[in-house]
DNA sequence: GTGGTCTAGACCACC
DNA sequence: GTGGTCTAGACCACC
């Protein structure tokens, strides 16, 4: 069962620890805004449930988070995105910069020509972006 | 313990299946041009030996690469890479391809804009190729 | 022990690869129309019991039949006939060519006359299907 | 080191036992009447060599054979094809059997009308015996 | 030495 | 339970 909201959720794959995928995912809604500073999250529970994960993994998630100052508990409030600029600033470059690092650790060892590099990926990438707008992402 | 010469072997990753990583690293020594149309390769044994693995994996991994006909074998002589130029013409693009294809299906969710991502990649790519000329990549 | 239903399980023999047999088992299942397109097959696990072979033999038998385009697997659930009604057609036709192949390798050098030949066959062959009916085949 | 009379050697295969390979190799000459009643054979030394087999495996060849009756040794004359014309005009047919029998239970399986499994057998057997007078047997 | 098959058994992720 | 990978180690034929 697919519940409305399930369509934005990351597709788990099979590398990394669920608990970081989950972290992956609320930096990604950092970095296009739809999570903005201050806002309150989903409570452990609720995540687990929206997710279909296990709680432990939520808490293990979240208290990720809290170590590098992504989001702030304080007592019983519902935990909040930081209102650190600083900290909310770098999560953009950070997924990016991962990405495009492990893009790279990949092609250098073929020895494309920067050029040609770049023609493909611009026009690889500019076809799933104009397919993003429409039906399937 | 590794030799020198080792710096090319493929450091094994979690992800592929260590087979699928060995096709992989002869496709890479083929698209670059270190392994050239029917040139002879490691016997299952020799190659198990070399990159630690067990013989039944490297034979395995030769034989995805014969069923794709990348490599040959007649009879007991050692197996060598196809003659036919068509597959290997194919296997430079289809390398850079799926690089391209992962790391665009890892940040468009991200939203960059393209000049911006080929600006980055443009910039890391170039500062990666040349540390490759030094000492350790 | 084997159980009546047996009889149709492949009696193994001691030239062609025992993951090759069982790729053909499954080749004439289909050609018969006993097994049909879509339909799940046994499980590794299950297919090894049945025919008392390892797993793994089984799992190689499997992965040639979905290298071929014969079965197809999706994620965890069991594997299917394929649905492509090129593939299914050609097996018959494919088997047949075989096993007509090999035959007249073995009777070429002998020289017989091809009426000759078709007699013997004709006579020999209409016996055995005539047996086929009743008992053990 | 191909030699001349090589040519007409069984090109040995994988499943029977090389000495049965032999003796069919004379079987097939005396079908075809290259080889007739009470012509001499080479001797063990002589057939091991022309062979390139293993001179007990020759020996073991000559002894299937005269167990059988095909050859007649005295002494220490070199042995020669028996004269009984019983025993000689069985062969034809005893190999022409071994190839239908093998043939129909490889195809009656897949339950092919007997009909189509003759047209079958016919083109191929007439395209096969075409190209025998030519070039390439 | 070469390629190739097979078994036994451990493991892994996903369900 | 499902599919899939990997190792260790025995074997086989051909050379």
């Amino acid at each position: 069962m697919m519940e409305p909201g399930d369509a934005r959720l990351p597709v788990f794959n099979n590398r990394d620890p669920v608990y970081l995928q989950v972290v992956r995912h609320f930096k990604v809604d950092i970095a296009t805004g739809r999570l903005k500073a201050g806002q309150t999250i989903p409570s452990r529970r609720e995540l687990a449930a929206l997710m279909n994960i296990n709680p432990n993994t939520a808490q293990k998630a979240y208290k990720e988070m809290e170590d590098h100052g992504l989001i702030v508990t304080e007592g019983n409030s519902p935990s909040r995105v930081t209102s650190d600029e600083r900290i909310l600033g770098a999560i953009r470059e950070e997924l990016i910069a991962e990405s495009v690092d492990a893009f790279i650790a990949s092609v250098r060892q073929i020895g494309v020509p920067v050029d040609e590099l770049l023609d493909i990926v611009k026009r690889k990438y500019e076809t799933a972006m104009a397919g993003e707008k429409e039906g399937q992402p």
